[in-house]
DNA sequence: TTGACATATCGCGATATGACGATATAATAA
DNA sequence: TTATTATATCGTCATATCGCGATATGTCAA
């Protein structure tokens, strides 16, 4: 985890909502397929319609955060499940007063 | 502080190194002028010199992380001083995890 | 007041980022 | 196999960021 990607990840109010929502994603999303967001995620069309931008842009969005780390991917069949990396976040918060 | 213009100010190698170095400043600066780094920091001349970057360049990345609410700034003569401002720091880590 | 030094700001060109449409790849359904 | 759906990647354009030189502002000493 290289601190200067995880925050250029971070530098992106479209990337700060995807992150908030995934806190909570019962909250915020319908499941349609699975219902088990704790352990599988949000898939890309969700987001695509959520956001309101592209299916393209918001696939970028969301490669951007894991190639940071923060988000963990899965595929399941023709859909790939976003979820938080909460042990991405424990390692930023150790990061900052250490390295930072 | 705005999360969002905290990570763009981190999102920056230049100023990682500003702030790592004012970790511990009197390991990378001799002071000139005053020596009490602890309480007053390091001037912009400074950073121009360690960093090998023009004046200007040193004085906006100073300003950004200034605008983050990240260093302390205090005017004493012609010279400005930069010192980190640790409660920033903390207020990031309590925001990790909570806001985001 | 004038000159010298420290810092801040302006304007510019080069590069990075963001959003899009088009298209490629992958998986399932018919 | 072929069509359909979900996702990823590519190329393009608009905007943001980076670093620079030039210049403005601020402070002090002569």
């Amino acid at each position: 985890m290289k601190p200067i990607d995880v925050f250029k990840a971070l530098s992106n109010e479209t990337r700060l909502q995807i992150l908030e929502w995934l806190k909570e994603p019962e909250k915020h999303f319908t499941s349609q397929e699975v219902n088990d967001f704790q352990n599988v995620g949000v898939c890309v069309t969700q987001f695509h319609e959520k956001l309101k931008v592209t299916q393209s842009t918001a696939s970028q969005h969301l490669s951007i955060l894991h190639r940071a780390g923060l988000v963990i991917t899965s595929r399941r069949g023709k859909w790939t499940y976003y979820k938080r990396n909460e042990e991405a976040f424990h390692q930023l918060k150790e990061m900052i007063g250490h390295e930072i």
